[in-house]
DNA sequence: CTTGAAAGCTCAACAAGCTTGAGTTAATCC
DNA sequence: GGATTAACTCAAGCTTGTTGAGCTTTCAAG
């Protein structure tokens, strides 16, 4: 989220280890238990500079000896697994009146989760809440320090002053201080920063529905409607980090331009419950609503289906996916109904011939999605080499 | 536009090497006239490393001298300068009767521009016309061979099997050889493949009014209308390398979901022109029509505003780009109207309060923008680095 | 005018990382 | 059982970037 000055970094031994370590710890975990030699050849290393950093990986305890493979002729490879108890990362949620975390093994599961209630929403009491939050969420879990890769935060977008700014989502208090320095400074661990959205998407790529993708969309369900971007494995956070702001396009409905979160957000089904004489603050709530039909909510979810499939069909168009995910603070019925009122538009450029893969999937990871998402940040970092792009 | 196979490669000195010595030629070329030690220090090398890059560059010709700078006190600072005969890209345009052909030197400086009717819209044809064209274009120029960088080639999309396919702007011709490598044999050259949209993208970021833009958005009046995104020197090409396909959403037009470039694009002005009794076939005609204030094409622009206003807005919030560019196959009497009639949303991401740079801008390289595009694919392929992806 | 600080730059030694090629081990094929 | 194939290791070698000392040139202070 921090505006990503200009600067991209030049490439020296130190980096380049770094970046092939990466390489090789992804391909780890993204191909199961894999011998060295293939290792070598889907990466453009040697054999031997992938064995050095098999090696180094296996020594830091991120990856353990998986038996051999005997496939064909030839020695059989020593295969090699991601070890679950190798690295954690600690993921926090930050929303105006509480606090999340969580701890993820490098396999992507959760270790634990909590939830605090947020005392002061200013800069010390945030602080002291996330603190607190890091200690109750580690306390038992018996993980060593080093072992803890790095933290990542959610805050809700936009960041810096934009337009948009009074949709009530912002947390305004870290004007003049950079949070990413505060927070590693509070936490003493690096931090990654991103908006729920972003943080969503990235949950799903690690232990969700995107598992296998490298590009792909996923349409987030916040106070607002947000939209994350991930393209060959990286977020795709725009000149000054706030790409994806899909809540506020103009949409057709109903013979109308609208505001795409005007019909389609937690806030808008909120507002039409209410207007019917209905409260529904939670995702629970919604769920029981949908299960006894209430009618209120069927006739949003009938006016949602097709500013959303315009949605749908913008983000196909403009991003050309592996696959749209839908996902967030909504209950997996109402997920799952919109999924299916969708109409995708055939004059799409994700409509194609021998198409196998679903171009419209619902996000995995339930409604800690953001919170899970905040520790998935560290987890793909230390998958995903990024040598060029650097604060 | 070739699919980005999801092959991440690996660093080694070799690779680190090419990655330094296109980051050097980058701050070479946007900095101006610049000193090794200021290089040193925006790009994290070493002085010493960046100043055996720059005894490389200057003995392969592609940056001169140009005398010390003298600033403050130490001892003056020896700077460099793209040397524009240093070397030179060919850009090739294929279209469904035409291709057209452009060489830029290093400057990106047009040098000499062609177009060649086509005779044969087959794959004989397109490689002998491509083969003349080359000839043609460098022919008188006194270009040695090895100072040609490579060529880009731009083709219409969308690329493979979409569900767009039937809208008549793509050349079915190359369905079971990977285009690139053809062109690649047939030419002696480094190859590079995009689409119209693209390309002109990222001609105005070597000689446009992107030039000191990293992260930007470019709409591109083709026969249709396309989208070019440009993130962080970089062109976003999606999955299957059809990203920015902006003429297939669906956008608010007078209470009614339209197709975007049903409405705006050179089909539509010409399909209203015609429904008038007026023939439009070139960028001038329409030029003359609008200093006529035509009727019929001033009420093309009226219809035409809200949709692309619609446009921007989207393209605004979802890429959240520096700015958004309009330009390619229009007058630049028509792209100044509708600029002028544009409204900027101000619950726009790119709604800030410090912000001093233009929303929108007009492209600036007329109507061989594609053109020049593909050339220009190639110099900034010389001036990006690139380490993570590759075919 | 002299002296010292500051900044750009070069030289040579060094360190890190990847590659290469020969050699070893273990499985399959004939 | 020998040939072949494939994974892997070892040691030497190569490319590249870094480091620190030393040189040069400019400016500023005394």
């Amino acid at each position: 989220m921090i505006a990503i000055s200009d600067i991209t970094v030049g490439a020296n031994a130190g980096r380049s280890r770094s970046h092939n370590r990466k390489l090789v710890l992804g391909r780890v975990r993204s191909a199961g238990p894999i011998g060295r030699a293939e290792i070598a050849r889907v990466s453009g290393l040697s054999t031997q500079a992938v064995s050095n950093i098999i090696a180094d990986l296996l020594a830091d305890g991120l990856i353990v000896e998986q038996g051999r493979r005997t496939a064909g002729r030839g020695l059989p490879a020593v295969q090699y697994a991601l070890n679950p108890q190798g690295g954690f990362a600690l993921g926090i949620e930050i929303r105006p009146d509480a606090v999340f975390g969580a701890v993820l093994d490098l396999c992507g599961r959760t270790v634990s989760a909590e939830r605090h209630t947020l005392a002061a929403a200013d800069r010390r009491g945030v602080t002291r809440a996330v603190r607190d939050l890091r200690r109750a969420v580690l306390d038992g879990t018996g993980i060593p320090g080093p072992r803890l890769l790095g933290a990542g935060i959610v805050m809700p977008g936009p960041f810096g002053a934009t337009g948009i700014r009074g949709s009530g989502s912002d947390l305004a208090i870290w004007e003049d201080a950079a949070p990413d320095i505060w927070f590693s400074e509070a936490l003493g661990l690096p931090v990654l920063i991103e908006n729920d959205a972003n943080a969503a998407a990235i949950a799903e790529r690690i232990s969700g529905v995107a598992r296998g993708l490298s590009t792909y969309a996923f349409i987030y369900f916040g106070s607002g409607l947000g939209l994350g971007v991930v393209q060959d494995g990286r977020l795709m956070a725009g000149a000054f980090g706030n790409a994806g702001e899909i809540g506020h396009i103009p949409v057709p409905a109903a013979g109308r331009s609208l505001n795409l979160e005007r019909a389609v957000s937690r806030l808008s089904v909120q507002r039409a419950l209410r207007a019917a004489g209905t409260e529904a603050g939670g995702v629970d709530d919604l769920d029981r609503l949908y299960h006894q039909r209430h009618p209120a909510l069927l006739a949003w979810l009938d006016q949602a289906t097709e500013p959303l499939s315009a949605a749908v069909t913008i983000v196909e168009n403009l991003f050309d996916p592996q696959a749209v995910i839908l996902g967030g603070a909504m209950p997996d019925s109402v997920l799952d109904h919109l999924l299916a009122a969708i109409r995708l538009s055939d004059r799409s450029v994700a409509h194609r011939a021998g198409r196998d893969s679903p171009r419209l999937m619902r996000g995995a990871s339930g409604r800690m999605t953001a919170t899970l998402g905040a520790a998935a940040l560290v987890l793909n970092q230390a998958f995903t080499p990024q040598i060029t792009v650097q604060p």
